[in-house]
DNA sequence: GTGAAAGCGCTAACAC
DNA sequence: GTGTTAGCGCTTTCAC
């Protein structure tokens, strides 16, 4: 134990800003004065104070600085699932600027009500542990609103739409009908889709939104949205290909499927498989996102730029952090049809025989 | 913006621990111990504190906590590159036990040599902004070392040993070996290896430990190493495309490739399909990890409990925090063959016209 | 069982 | 351009 508890560094305890004031021989007002860079320094203080500062590796306690001004510098991203692909590359777009600016990010779980009720409410709120915070498709009510406002604390929502803050998303109706249209315009008029659950972690409107645009879509082609062809996948590959196969046991299964992300999309083509479902033969899948393995099961999907929503919202917290008034903006990111190998024309030819896949393309 | 400046919750400021103690008659002191639930309080004062305290949704102010006592609440979580799926992960893994025990979890990016260095060094260093760290596949020096023991805080570190810190991680070179020897019992003799690079944010020893399981392996059976089949893939899906392409454009093509994430073998996968060639018919791929996906495109792997590791490396860092003691521990997690569609015992029939993919299986 | 008071290490008036 | 000082809101001895 003798090598690090004698007269290594880890003896001498951190310098305060008092040491630094007495090594270069000045007052502690000058050393911060002279380590922020604020103005009313003398050239040569600053220098000695900073060299000083140097040899002591000082550095200002965070927590005394959040104490005295009352900034943490640092900004919450709460998210109902860190592990799913969505989230991570939200949050990773947002670690990306928030680092570049000074910020500490710390992620938030908050997977169903309660953990959203806790973040704001409970003994573990939020509130003074950040100056801002962006909600990643996290339903915020009226009262949750109501808090953060009188709380001054800076947020911004992804994906939601919210009528106090600024938001960065997609028009999910559009997603929506472009998938269906690509759809439709195959051919294809029993189209399943897989969406999103009311209730869980992921309770949030963009389910709503992206079968409004399907029911949109299938109406301007005289098509009756049928009840039947609407199941639930929760946004994850397991819960795709349950609904998948929910979907393709039915005597009049669809001949198409718009899966609401990729990663249901990928349940769904597992589903295929194990029914024996040529895709895009006799079964054509549409998904969201561009997950990074879309391109390598070749999925067809509606991309959305998603790191960069996460950037863009860091962005404006940090915006709203120094000063610039950022008003309830909606940020609305541009969404982009991806054809790859997953869908294709209808053909006539139904239910045959099953034949390998042919959607490779040397 | 009348509505809500006038007399809604958001005109009081925020009820001090002065407050509190005014309110239900005592002191300070005592309500700082009531809330805090140490002992030397009356049962009934401690619950007229309470009571109070909630009227007043009195919460401790954090920074104030942690001037007073130095503790953050909340521990690092250090990644190379968080929009990666093992990262991820491991992060959400992390999040979920330290979010129970009451911990901020604050995730940063350690892209890079200088992003670790300043993590550790720089103006924005870590220290005093967490009471723990975990480093994630992060490599770390012996000045490293010696700097975060010097400064008491509590570490973990997973995926890389450390002598002086408990670690959470696999036996790289068993997974080397399985996956190696998994191809070598189906016949394959022509073995491909795709793995990491050095330097870059990715830079840590993972990748050698498991190439030299593979060597091991082919070693034992007597076939020669041949670095000609050793390319890098950079643990992406791009990467591994990439790196497959190089492999398979050779006029003496592996029959067999080894990739050491399931991301890479995604990217093989693909350049697979692209070069034509049928998976597994012609070319057997396995990866490691058991990604999300890979159960979608039949990848055989070799699997490992990833968000058990943050898991367990969060579990570690809040009992050095809470006293206990943790020595340097290596925690072995067990890992696991999964073989499925896409790796099949070597045929002699090579080069042949490309075929149709058959991994399906209905 | 409870209170008084001295910090924790910084920032921000304010005075010079 | 620089110094003094009063907080920021807690925790923690130490008395009682």
């Amino acid at each position: 134990m003798a090598p690090h508890t004698g007269t290594a560094s880890g003896e001498r305890r951190r310098a305060t800003i008092e040491d630094v004031a007495a090594a270069a021989g000045v007052s502690v007002a000058t050393v911060s004065r002279a380590i922020r860079g604020l103005p009313n320094v003398a050239i040569s203080t600053r220098e000695r104070v900073s060299k000083v500062a140097d040899e002591l590796s000082y550095r200002a306690d965070p927590a005394a600085s959040r104490l005295a001004t009352g900034r943490s510098q640092s900004v919450g991203v709460a998210v109902p699932l860190l592990n799913y692909w969505y989230f991570s590359q939200v949050v990773s777009g947002a670690e990306a600027v928030l680092a570049a600016e000074g910020y500490d990010m710390i992620v938030i779980g908050v997977a169903g009500d309660d953990a959203r009720r806790a973040l704001l409410d409970g003994a573990t709120s939020i509130h003074r542990r950040v100056d801002g915070l962006v909600f990643v498709d996290v339903p915020l009510g009226d009262d949750d609103t109501e808090f953060l406002r009188s709380r001054g604390l800076a947020v911004v929502t992804v994906g939601n739409h919210n009528a106090h803050f600024p938001s960065i998303g997609i028009d999910d109706v559009a997603v929506g009908e472009i998938a269906a249209e690509h759809l439709l315009g195959l051919g294809h008029t029993r189209i399943g889709i897989i969406g999103g659950q009311t209730g869980g972690p992921l309770d949030f409107p963009v389910p709503d939104l992206r079968r409004t645009g399907y029911e949109r879509a299938l109406r301007r082609a005289r098509i009756d949205v049928d009840p039947a062809l609407e199941v639930v996948g929760n946004f994850s590959v397991l819960g795709g290909r349950d609904a998948a196969d929910s979907l393709l046991a039915t005597h009049d299964r669809p001949t198409a499927v718009f899966a609401m992300s990729d990663e249901m999309a990928f349940g769904a083509l597992l589903s295929a498989r194990e029914h024996g479902l040529d895709v895009p033969g006799e079964i054509s899948i549409v998904g969201v996102d561009d997950h990074d393995v879309s391109v390598v099961v070749g999925l067809t999907t509606v991309r959305q730029p998603v790191a960069d929503h996460g950037a863009r919202a860091a962005r404006l917290v940090i915006e709203q952090l120094t000063g610039r008034e950022v008003g309830p903006t909606r940020v609305e990111r541009p969404v982009e049809l991806v054809v790859r190998s997953t869908t294709a024309p209808l053909t006539t030819a139904r239910n045959e025989v099953h034949r390998p896949e042919t959607r490779s393309k040397p």
